[in-house]
DNA sequence: ATATATAAGATAGATAAAGTCCGATATAGA
DNA sequence: TCTATATCGGACTTTATCTATCTTATATAT
């Protein structure tokens, strides 16, 4: 009953190019270091952003990733559906069939309220919300300087220890 | 993003122990049986809600489960996180040292108020009101006679002893 | 052309869930 | 007391999923 590490992942990544504004591109290699996500795994990640339409990829040298919708048209609970499916809570939930109580079982009608209360949660959230207000990624400058100044290591950052 | 199997049973199984009335001795074959729940499966099971007190396990000859608190006094919150573990959908929520930005992360923030709706939501059912209305058993004559006339059974089909 | 950077799928390792098995233990009843 | 019955309780197996990496192919800037 908990999130994914690639949906984690996929947030950070979104809320990074929402940050950046939409159309503007950026390098996964940046994306990957500042929102501190394994780079061979945001790419296989934005796979599956590209194919839901949210992100464009360009490929070749000084390629990246482009935001193609608003942020403020995109909610958390989209990011975090693309990522990891539609959230059931309960099979029974997902397909009813599977329990033959379903129609008439009280506690079947609590997870249908509770999955649709968090959905609706999730829902209410934009990107542009959330970049308006700081979130999962650390500032350049200030608590967590240890990051800027990595340059190489295009894969696997360093750790941003030391500070 | 679900429950797991084993909480889906635990559940059945404190239905079904809170229809029969608190005190009450029930074997576990009946239960298995009447809630569809893999016999050897629900011993297991059934070791976590001992351990938790919320029933007693009685050995031997005419053994079987007995319900140790008034039905209105277990929540189904608590049944599940018996045998999930404490509810918390992201990991930052449950050790934020995870991710140096949880202090100040609008995300993180969601997550929380998400979590917390969803732990209220099924802390406000009690068994005694899932008793009260229809809950998790077929009705044993009704719409799904099948199940009432299998009887013998006990773990695996006897199959080929049979003595 | 060449160097750079990502695509896309295959694959492996780690972790967790789901279910089974078996020796040990406890009780009822002969 | 002895035996048959039924669960205990943990070890074990199987299966599925998550997480990450690797490899070959492809696209682009210069
Ligand atoms: S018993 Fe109720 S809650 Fe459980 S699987 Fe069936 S319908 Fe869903
Ligand atoms: S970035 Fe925010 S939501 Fe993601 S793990 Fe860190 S604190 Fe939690």
């Amino acid at each position: 009953m908990r999130l994914t590490r690639a949906a984690e992942y996929a947030i950070r990544c979104m809320v990074y190019l929402a940050k950046r504004g939409k159309g503007l591109l950026t390098s996964r290699q940046e994306i990957a270091q500042r929102a501190e996500i394994p780079g061979h795994f945001l790419a296989k990640i934005a796979q599956d952003l590209a194919r839901a339409g949210l992100i464009e990829i360009r490929q070749g040298a000084k390629g990246g990733f482009v935001l193609l919708k608003e942020p403020a048209a995109i909610s958390l609970l989209e990011v975090v559906e693309i990522m990891i499916g539609e959230i059931y809570l309960n099979d029974c939930i997902a397909r009813p069939s599977t329990c033959r109580v379903s129609y008439s079982c009280a506690v079947h009608q609590v997870w249908m309220k509770a999955r649709d209360q968090l959905r609706t949660t999730l829902s209410e959230v934009s990107l542009e919300q959330l970049v308006r207000e700081e979130s999962c990624i650390a500032p350049s400058r200030g608590p967590c300087p240890g990051l800027e100044g990595t340059d190489g290591d295009p894969e696997n950052i360093p750790e941003a220890n030391s500070v």
